[in-house]
Parts: structure tokens; sequence; C-alpha cells
DNA sequence: ATGAACTTAACGAACGTTCATTAAACATCG
DNA sequence: CGATGTTTAATGAACGTTCGTTAAGTTCAT
């Protein structure tokens, strides 16, 4: 075995192709600009993947690989809803911040991705966590469609990271307002204002 | 003039441009798809474009203009502050499900942009509508910050649009949900519980 | 007859992909 | 242990196609 502890070409390959992905998308990027990254010819990315889709679909695959499962883990601890809501908005700030890849491939993949492709990153990546914020949401907001809620806890979040690059050039914007931490305090602000009580709707 | 009262030919490619830009992206379309769609040659296009990055550019320009003015418009009809919250987030949802064009652009563009772009976008664009909305936010939610409220008001209608394909295929959805009415009837739910009385921190 | 609008033809570059070949790593066996 | 054959990973060259773009010629209303 050659690849023990260290990483595989195969790895190696996706883990450089991730960036370009994300950063111009599955057009704008060529096998040869891939190559180039990994430092070898365009052609011997063909002995690792039948062919440009498959690698990025590989690509794809390796990038959201066990990102859901933080998610899942944030919200299944015990505490009040409130807080296990607060640790889950935490966790997905965070984590989006970290990984602004990620962040641009999931952007991309809502726009280009074909009826399979957003199925299979529907029930493999963001069922399970989903299915969790669910069930809170039913606890913190009965009256409420549970599946509207989700979404929206999801939303005051995402749409603050995603759009981070424009809101820059949009009135009363300033640095602070584009930091993870801050942005979870604030949707937390409104969640926790809107959820306080058992929910009248 | 040949152009009279219809369209003229720059118009026509333009429009036609709008669509496939919007599914396939900058680098998922070609001068000849282009050509194809307008029934012309693909060297004509040069006649009216200096080349395909001053087509693009036109045809975002084009796709943008005059959107921002509804916006700015039902915000601006007088109202409590709710009814005029409430006539923007119904304006807002109904606009982007009658154009689904405009809103893949928007969010390619934000992913693809330059810094250029971005500001001009930003500032062309959304800055008078935003305005009018981070006013609104003042009056209505003083102890939060502006600039996050009115993003998490734009974040309560646009993610669950743009989110749509993909949450197709996550639990508890139905058709009901896709609804731009529905839509804006849930976000403003949360937005008057949230900001019924004088909005206490 | 001039200029705008468009065609046909073609350019070089880049694209995804295939091919034959090679060097190294591995397995098998006397 | 060392010679053997096999597999794996990579190379460099080339294929056919498509790309953005340009040049020259045609049509046609003014």
């Amino acid at each position: 075995m050659v690849t023990q502890g260290l990483i595989s070409t195969r790895e190696d390959i996706l883990e450089r192709a991730i960036p370009l992905f994300a950063r111009l998308g599955f057009h704008g990027v060529s096998m040869r600009d891939i190559a180039a990254e990994v430092e070898m010819q365009a052609a011997a990315l063909y002995h690792h993947f039948a062919d440009k889709e498959a690698l990025y679909l590989a690509a794809m695959a390796y990038a959201f690989k066990d990102k859901s499962v933080v998610l899942t883990q944030a919200i299944a601890i015990p505490g009040t809803p409130l807080e296990r809501l607060n640790r889950f908005v935490e966790t997905l700030a965070e984590g989006m911040g970290r990984d602004p890849d990620f962040l641009a491939l999931l952007q991309r993949e809502r726009i280009d991705g074909n009826e399979t492709r957003l199925k299979l990153l529907a029930e493999e990546v963001f069922a399970e966590p989903f299915d969790a914020l669910l069930t809170l949401a039913k606890e913190i907001a009965p009256a409420h469609d549970s599946h509207m809620v989700a979404i929206s806890i999801c939303a005051l979040v995402m749409y603050h990271m995603e759009t981070a690059p424009m809101r820059r050039f949009l009135p009363g914007w300033h640095t602070t307002l584009d930091q993870p931490k801050f942005i979870a305090k604030h949707a937390m602000a409104l969640l926790a204002q809107l959820f306080a009580d058992g929910d009248q709707k």
C-alpha cells in the first residue's frame, strides 16, 4: 500500500479541483487547469476519473461529505429548544464562514444541478440535519408550517453569508456585519424574539 | 429608422441571450448558441457588441434595468410601517416568481461577479429600494442593526425562492410552499410577529 | 453610392479525450 | 533471494471539435 496515512492522488486531485470549481464553475475550469493545479498532465486525470463530469461529481461528493454531521450533532445536544436552535445557528454560520468553497459550490449546485443531483444533495447531505431542524421547528413554532420555519431559520444565516460580497456596497454595511459570529447572533436575536413563548400565532 | 415602435436587433439579441445566460452561465453559452437563438450568424453579433463579455454585460444591464423601481414604489406607498413592509415583501416575492431568469442571473452574478460588477449591481440596481427598506427597518426595529434587519427581510423571501428547486426533495415540502404569495404570507407572519409592537430588544 | 446589417469563410487557440509508451511498484515462483 | 511477468500511474503527442474572433464580400434601404 502506498497511500498509508497520507493522501492518495485521487483525493489530491479532488481537493485541488474543489476550489477551482467553486470559484469558476464547471464550464470555467478545464481539465488542463485541474492538472496544472495537481502538477501533472491532463491525460493522467483520466486514469482516475472516466471524464470531466465524473471528476466534477466526485469533487462535489467529496466537498459535501460529512458536512451534515456537525449540524445534526449541534442540534442534538440536550437543552431548551432555544439553546438547541442557538447551537444549530452558530454551527451553521461558523461552518459556512470556515469553508467559502462549500458555500460557493452549494450555490452553484442550486442553479446548475439537474433534478438527479439536487435530489442527491438534498437526501444525502441535508435530509438528516433538516429533519432534526424540522422537529425543533414543530416544538418551537407549532402554529406555522414547519418546513417554512426551518428554511426561514437557515435563510437568516445563509442569506447574509451568500450576499456578503455584494452587501459590502449597500448602505449601512460595515465589516462587523460579515462575521459569522455576528450573523449568528443577529439571527438568534430575531429568532429568540419570534419564538420566546409558546408561539402565539 | 427601422426599429420604430418595435424592438431593435440589439435588444432582440439581449432578450434572447438573457435566458441562456441565466440557465447556463457565461461559460456555458457560446456566441453561436446566442446567434442560433436570434436566427443569425455568430459573426453578426460582433456588429452590435465588441466581444462576448460586452454582450454579457449589456445583457445583465438590460435584465436588471427598471427592476428596482417597483420595489421602491411598493415601499413608498403611504400606510403603517407594517403595511408598507407587507407591500414590499409581496412585490419582491411576486416579482421574483414572475422572472426566474432574473432570479438566476442575480445568483450567478453574486458568485461570478468581480468587485466592479458587484458594486455596479449594488449601487445602480439595489441601492434605492434598499435605502427605503433601511429607513423602514429603523422605524420598525430601532433596537437592531438596520442593515442586518433589511437583509433579513429580503432573506425571508429570497432564500425560499432561491432554494425552491432543492427544497422539493426536503422533508415537509408540498407544492403550496413554492408559491410567491404563500412565501410572502409566511415571511410577513414572522415579520409581523417580530415587529408587532415598538420592538423590544 | 454610401453605410448599416448581415453572410460566408476562415483563423488560431483551447477544449475534452484517446493513444501508445514508459517507468516504477508489485506479485509470483524457481 | 533474484528473475519474471503484471499492474499501476503517469507522460507527451495527437485527435476531432468547438471556442471567440476577424476579414472580406453581399444585400439593401436611404
